[in-house]
DNA sequence: CAACAGGGGTGAAACGTTACATATAAATTT
DNA sequence: AAATTTATATGTAACGTTTCACCCCTGTTG
C-alpha cells in the first residue's frame, strides 16, 4: 500500500491473501467461504479500509444519493419537509444533496441540471418553474406541483383540505366565509385549497368570498380589504380560511389591531400544521398535512423500480387540528 | 455512442473529430485552439454531453462536495446556518451533502464517517458528541464545539455576546440580574455568553444570578425559579438575559401568565437574533449572531489549501439588535 | 470409476475521467 | 536555412471499483 494515500481493495486483498475479487464479494455479499470471510474482514479493519464511493459509482452506476431541491428552508413546512426527507433516505440507505432555490426559476433549472449531471440516483423537487426541462433518464418525483405527464407528483389532499376548512367553520356556526390566499403566480396543488372551499361552501349554500394574492402584491391589500369590510367595530365575516398558518397569525395580528378578535369574534383556520409535527401546541386552529407520509412516500415512488403503473398524483389525506383561533377547544 | 446510455468525452470527441485528450482538456479550461474548443462545444452541445462527476472524483481525488453535518433544521438558527452554508458552497462551486443527527451523537459518528468515506472534500460539523473521532484526511470545521487540538472551531463571539448584553441591561436601568439557560450537558462555546454575563456583573459590581438547566430538565423548573422570586407581584430581577431567543419568548409568555410583563415590569434580552436575518422585527431585543459571516468562515477556512496557520477558534463579533422586549425601542 | 455439477476462488477487462509523455506544426531566434 | 522555442494535439496509463469468464477442487451421481 502506497503510504499516505487510502487503503484500497488491492491493499486488502494482499494483506489478506486473497485476489481481489474476492475483496469485491466480500463487501457485495457475494458468496465467500467463511474463512475467507473473516481473513478480509480482519485485514480491512487492520488497514482502516473504506470502500471508494466514486470508483463504485462509477462502475454501477447507482450513487446512493438523492437531490432535493427546495425553495429555502427557513419556512418551516419546507423545513419539516426536508428534514422528514432526510431521515427517510438515511432510513434506506441513500445520502441527501441538498438544493436551496430561493424561489428563482433559473436557480431550479440549474440545479436540477447539476444533479442530472452529478448522477444522483434521483430528484425530488418542488419547483416554481413555469416550464422545467427534467431528463428522462434520471428519476423525478415533484411535490405539489405538476411538472409533466410523466413526473409523478406528490401532494397533500389540498381539495379535501379546503373543503374540511370550510366544513369546519360551519359546524362552528360561521355563516359568512372568506378565503385569503397569497402565494405565487405559478399556480400548484395548494390552488386546489381554494377550489376546495368553494366547492364546499357552493354545495352548502354557504356565502362567501375570496381574496386571492400575490407574493409581489405584499400583506397590505389584505389590510385594506378587512378595513373596508369592518363595520361600526363588526367584520362582515364570520369565519375566515387562510392558505397558511403563517398567513392566519399574520391575519390575526392584523385584525386584533383593528380591535377584532379571533376567536371571540371571527374564527380563523389555517394550513400547514406545522408546530403539529414539531410537538409544539398549534398556534392557530389548522388543516394539518402528513408530513412524514409525504416525505416517505415521495422517496418510495422515486426508488421503486417499477415506475410502470404510477399515479400521476398522489393525494394524501390531511386532518384537522383546533389551535386557539376557532371556538372549539374543549 | 451505445444507445440508451449517456454520451462520453469518447463520443464526443468522435463526434467532434478531436482527440479524447483534447475534450478533457476544454471541460478543464486547459489551453486549446479557438477553433478546437468551438468545435468540442459545439459536439458536446449536440450530444447533451455532461461531465461524469464520478468519473473525474474517482480520478482526480476532489468531489466538490462539502458534507454539513447539524442536530436539526427545525430550530430557526440552525436553519438559517444550513441555508446559508449552501449559499456560500454553491457560490464557491460545492454542493452541499446535509445530515441530520437529532442531537444524537451516535449518528454524529455515523455520519461523519460516511461523510468520510464518501470522500467529501470536507465537513462542517455541529456536534455533541463529547469524544468525536475524525480522520485528518478530510478537513472538518467545527461549529460551536471544540473537538480536538487540531480542528478549527467558528463561532460567535459568544463571551462579549453575554458582556454585552448584561451591559444593555445595566444602561436600561436594570439593577438586579439574571441569567437563564437550558441546553446540552456537553459545554460548548455558547457556554461563553454565561462567562461574559458574569464577568460584567462582577466588573461593573452588579447583583446577578444564574440559573442553569439541561434540555433534560424541560421548562418547569424555570417557572418555579420565578414563581419563587414574586413578591407581592413584584419579581426580584428587573433585567434578564436568557441564553435563546426561543427561551425568551417562552419566558415571556411565563412571566405575563405570573402577572409580570416586560418590557415594563422587567427587560428582556436573548440571543442569536434568526429574525433579523430572516428580514422580520425581532419578536425579542437581542444579542444578533452574525449568521451569514459564520457560514463564510467555516466555508472560507474548509476550503483553505494551507492550513498550517490557522487559529484553533475563531470568534466573530455580534451585535446588539433591540426588539420590544426592552424600553429602548425609539 | 468416469462424468458432472457447483460452490468458491481468481484475474482481467471495463467504467469515464485526468495527467503526462510524446508528437507535430508554427513562430522565433541565430 | 538551421536550430530552438512555443503552442497545442494526441494517445495511453492510471484511478478503485464491479463483473464475468474461467479454473480448481470436492462431492455426487449413474
Amino acid at each position: 500500500m502506497k503510504r499516505g494515500s487510502a487503503p484500497t481493495m488491492k491493499d486488502v486483498a494482499q494483506e489478506a491473501g486473497v485476489a481481489l475479487g474476492t475483496v469485491s464479494k466480500v463487501f457485495n455479499n457475494g458468496s465467500v467461504g467463511e474463512d475467507y470471510r473473516r481473513r478480509v474482514l480482519a485485514a480491512a479493519e487492520r488497514l482502516g479500509y473504506q470502500v471508494n464511493s466514486y470508483a463504485r459509482g462509477l462502475k454501477t452506476n447507482r450513487t446512493y444519493t438523492v437531490a432535493v431541491v427546495l425553495p429555502n428552508i427557513i419556512n418551516p413546512f419546507f423545513a419539516l419537509l426536508a428534514q422528514n426527507l432526510c431521515q427517510v433516505l438515511t432510513k434506506r440507505g441513500y445520502r441527501m444533496f441538498l438544493s436551496i432555490t430561493d424561489f428563482d426559476p433559473e436557480a431550479e433549472q440549474r440545479y436540477i441540471n447539476m444533479a442530472q449531471q452529478n448522477q444522483v440516483d434521483g430528484i425530488i423537487g418542488l419547483t416554481y418553474h413555469p416550464n422545467l426541462q427534467v431528463a428522462a433518464k434520471v428519476p423525478f418525483v415533484s411535490f405539489d406541483r405538476y411538472v409533466s405527464p410523466d413526473v409523478p407528483c406528490v401532494a397533500s389532499d389540498n381539495f379535501g383540505g379546503g373543503q374540511l376548512a370550510a366544513k369546519k367553520l360551519v359546524e362552528l356556526g360561521c355563516e359568512r366565509l372568506l378565503f385569503l390566499r397569497i402565494g405565487s403566480p405559478v399556480a400548484g396543488e395548494s390552488d386546489k385549497r381554494r377550489d376546495g372551499f368553494e366547492s364546499f361552501c357552493r354545495g352548502a349554500g354557504v356565502e362567501h368570498d375570496i381574496l386571492y394574492l400575490y407574493d409581489s402584491d405584499g400583506y397590505e391589500p389584505f389590510r385594506a380589504f378587512l378595513q373596508a369590510h369592518i363595520h361600526q367595530g363588526h367584520l362582515d365575516y364570520d369565519g375566515i380560511f387562510c392558505c397558511t398558518d403563517v398567513l392566519t397569525l399574520e391575519i390575526q395580528k392584523m385584525l386584533s389591531e383593528l380591535g377584532i378578535n379571533a376567536p371571540q369574534d371571527v374564527q380563523l383556520i389555517g394550513f400547514d400544521g406545522t408546530a403539529v409535527h414539531m410537538g409544539q401546541a398549534p398556534a392557530c386552529s389548522t388543516i394539518v398535512q402528513p408530513i412524514p407520509l409525504l416525505a416517505e412516500t415521495c422517496v418510495d415512488i422515486l426508488l421503486k423500480e417499477d415506475k410502470s403503473d404510477l399515479p400521476s398524483l398522489i393525494c394524501l389525506p390531511v386532518s384537522y387540528a383546533p389551535g386557539g383561533t376557532t371556538q372549539d377547544l374543549v
